[in-house]
DNA sequence: AGTTTTGTTCAAAAAAAATTGAACAAAATG
DNA sequence: CATTTTGTTCAATTTTTTTTGAACAAAACT
């Protein structure tokens, strides 16, 4: 297997002094806090549990780690895995990074806040913001059309929202700005 | 009864000319339209559909309505509507308003965008904010009595975690105060 | 070429969340 | 005080979302 030393094929990083199962890859009492205050983290942005473990287990791991890994350290399935890691990828939230003599993929976390933040604007918050002006512009020409005893009461609620649409747009410039200096 | 007219008992709106059928309790396209909407929005902040519908349907009616009407008219059940009403009351973006002569309670929308913002941070995003950082001073001081190889990356993603929180923070105040101009 | 390793996909299972509806309580009516 | 109206509660059901795991494909070995 080339020039690689007997490292890691069946070590898959050495362990204190544990019984090595095979199963439950360790994980510190202080990891496995962490963990729980992202998944919490996450379920408030309405993301599944296992991306909240994934991304917080990367976070708190001092080296990138292979999708394996995170299915033996975490005790979830391959699937959910792979699935997380492409969210997260799709985000921005988790990187990929080489590893020099081992052939797996592997992963941090991107920590950088601002960089987060953009992420999820622009696959959650933004497609959602496109689609309401869409349905607002409808709204809006159906209400030219009617002429209903409450017709005049609906244009101006529709205005509003359309007011609110403007102003959430706004925000999330300012937002962005905010969080735009350091890190 | 005391002193009303004979007008709202059996006949809970005058109806344009449908067949009245007892169920459905019309509902204008538009009105149709802007509920979707709402429900769609609502979806982004995490909440149930129902709740979506009926502020949407609150918002787009010009008077107060009843929860009996806004079962028929949304078609969904009395409990349902029990529960969002109350979700909705507790977050400040429903009101109850008194119609004299009739005894039930009717409800409109709160719709100032400064007072929907600020029930939902109260009601939604700072309980969580709290809880997190309750469980992030636990873990600084976990990470005080660590002595693992990892204590110092472990100590710097901790501080970072108290960094995003601490942003967090002012973000809302910003957010607030920013929504804070006009209606 | 055959084997192993790595990762994806997606139907089925499990888990979580929302909705229903019937039982109940409280208040108003007659 | 019996009846009706109004609204709440919560166990059971339904719907939606998430997770699993086995089948598959692609690439890397030997």
């Amino acid at each position: 297997m080339s020039s690689s030393p007997q490292a890691s094929i069946h070590d898959p990083e050495r362990l204190s002094q544990e019984s090595m199962d095979s199963k439950s890859d360790k994980l510190e009492p202080i990891q496995r806090e962490v963990i729980a205050l992202f998944v919490n983290g996450v379920r408030v942005l309405g993301l599944p549990k296992s991306v909240g473990e994934i991304y917080g287990l990367l976070f708190i791991s001092p080296e990138p780690l292979a999708l394996d890994v995170i299915v033996s350290r975490l005790e979830i399935s391959k699937g959910s895995v792979s699935q997380g890691l492409r969210f997260l990828r799709n985000l921005g939230a988790v990187k990929p990074v080489y590893v020099s003599g081992d052939r797996r993929d592997h992963f941090t976390a991107v920590a950088e806040l601002k960089k987060l933040a953009n992420g999820f604007i622009r696959g959650e918050l933004n497609p959602n913001l496109e689609s309401a002006t869409i349905r607002l512009d409808e709204l809006k020409s159906m209400a030219r059309n009617d002429d209903s005893p409450n017709s005049d009461f609906f244009k101006e609620r529709i205005r509003r929202i359309g007011n609110w649409r403007r102003r959430g747009g706004i925000l999330l410039k300012i937002v962005n700005r905010f969080l735009g200096r350091t890190t």
